[in-house]
DNA sequence: AGGGTGACTGCTA
DNA sequence: GTAGCAGCCACCC
C-alpha cells in the first residue's frame, strides 16, 4: 500500500521537479536548499520516491560528479538506464562515468 | 520505542 | 589515484 510522504520528502520532489531538462542537481545542493546537512537523507527520499515518472530523480547526481544510483541500486543496468536518460537530456558523460559538461546547477 | 539501513560526503592512509 | 573509515539526517522494520 503506499504511505504519505513526509513534508520532507515532499519538498525533495518539488526541488528536483524544479530542474529543467538538460541539466543536473547535486544531492548537496538539495541538501543545502532544504538544510538538511545530509544529502544522504536526500537520496533517501528519491529511493522511495512515489512520482518515479513525475520527479525527474535521474537529473540528481552525487557532489563528485558522478552518476549515483538508480531504482534503489548503487550499481548495474539500472544505471545505464539513468544516464541514456541524462544523455536524452542532452547531459553527457565521459568514460568515467563523470559528467562531462558542468550542466548542474548550483542554486535554484 | 529502538536499531539498522541507505540513490551521500569528507577526510585520512 | 584508489581504498577505507567515520559522520550525517530521514525513513523502514
Amino acid at each position: 500500500m503506499k504511505r504519505s510522504p513526509t513534508d520532507f520528502e515532499q519538498r525533495v520532489y518539488d526541488l528536483v521537479s524544479n530542474v529543467p531538462a538538460g541539466k543536473v542537481v547535486t544531492y548537496a545542493a538539495m541538501a543545502r536548499e532544504l538544510e538538511c546537512g545530509s544529502a544522504q537523507a536526500i537520496g533517501q527520499a528519491l529511493k522511495r520516491n512515489p512520482f518515479a515518472p513525475k520527479v525527474p530523480c535521474h537529473r540528481v547526481i552525487k557532489t563528485d560528479l558522478t552518476i549515483g544510483g538508480y531504482a534503489g541500486k548503487t550499481d548495474g543496468a539500472k544505471l545505464k538506464r539513468k544516464l541514456s536518460l541524462l544523455r536524452g537530456e542532452g547531459v553527457s558523460f565521459d568514460g568515467q562515468g563523470k559528467l562531462k559538461n558542468q550542466l548542474m546547477l548550483h542554486g535554484f
